[in-house]
DNA sequence: TAAGTATGTTAAG
DNA sequence: TTAACCTACTTAC
């Protein structure tokens, strides 16, 4: 489940446990059996993450690409591998642990060409420290659309999702639907860095939370509100609950096919 | 058993 | 704007 922080987790996690090491693989569900083929036996030489997109380098073979989508999921586990289920879009095993790759919207093997192709497409990602919040700030300082939809467009900025943009917007009391244009570039950057902190913790952790610690459940004598995800969130899923903050209700509404939230009251125009 | 939901994206209309 | 795609879990009947 999977925004930005996730990606860059899983790379970091399948270097450590497969990195420099020649792995086997196979394609049980089978829609992955011709890649799997020619990566089993190969060693996997480099581990890579831009946004929500996984790349899995395996030298002059090329890149295994994964995309999670909404539904994939990753289980690792030690080795002995155990028999794998036939949802089982890739497994990669080497001596001491597996891997199990389920329910992805991409998993193909690209060349580097095809890799370049990708990463030109993304915007800069809060998590990939050389990237340059400046080129997102430039469409966005031009566009009417509004923040919210800005900030889940992947060419604008990489690996912000759902938790992230209703959390960070919540944090900045930005209204969601505030066009573009109307943000100052002091406000830009300080979602910017506030997303870079963020998101680093949730690399960390391997979960998103969001809340200050003035605003925690034991600083507020409530109790742990911890959301599905695993995080404790301001107004993510909170619909209809008080705000941590104002004790307002929180709102929710469709906005670009997915559920946004936000308080009125703390995020203004 | 079926329906609904989910941290996502693309393509068709 | 809508449908389609991929999986697993929860809830309703």
């Amino acid at each position: 489940m999977p925004e930005g922080h996730t990606i860059h987790r899983l790379a970091a996690d399948h270097f450590e446990r497969f990195g420099g090491r020649s792995v086997r693989a196979s394609s049980p569900q089978g829609k992955f059996s011709d890649g799997a083929e020619l990566v089993d036996g190969r060693r996997l030489e480099d581990s890579e993450a831009h946004g929500k997109h996984l790349f899995l380098g395996f030298g002059a073979l090329g890149w295994i690409h994964v995309h999670l989508g909404l539904f994939g999921k990753v289980n690792f586990g030690d080795a002995p591998a155990p028999p794998p289920t036939d949802t089982v879009r890739l497994r990669l095993a080497g001596p001491s642990a597996y891997v199990d790759l389920r329910g992805p919207t991409t998993c193909s093997l690209i060349t580097d060409g095809e890799k370049a192709a990708i990463h030109d497409r993304l915007g800069p990602d809060p998590l990939r420290p050389a990237d340059d919040p400046d080129r997102a700030w430039a469409r966005i300082s031009r566009s009417r659309t509004t923040i919210a939809a800005l900030l889940m467009d992947q060419k604008i900025i990489a690996g912000v999702g759902n938790v992230y943009r209703a959390e960070v917007l919540f944090r900045h009391g930005i209204d969601p639907y505030r066009p573009g244009k109307d943000l100052t570039r002091d406000e830009w950057s300080a979602i910017w860095s506030d997303l870079v902190e963020l998101m680093r913790e949730g690399v960390r952790n391997n979960r998103i939370d969001t809340v200050r610690p003035e605003h925690e459940p034991e600083a507020m004598g409530r109790p742990p509100r911890v959301d599905d995800h695993g995080g404790e969130v301001y107004v993510y899923r909170r619909a209809h609950l008080p705000c941590h903050v104002c004790g307002g209700e929180i709102r929710t509404a469709g906005l670009a096919a997915r559920n946004l939230f936000w308080c009125a009251t703390c995020q203004q125009r």
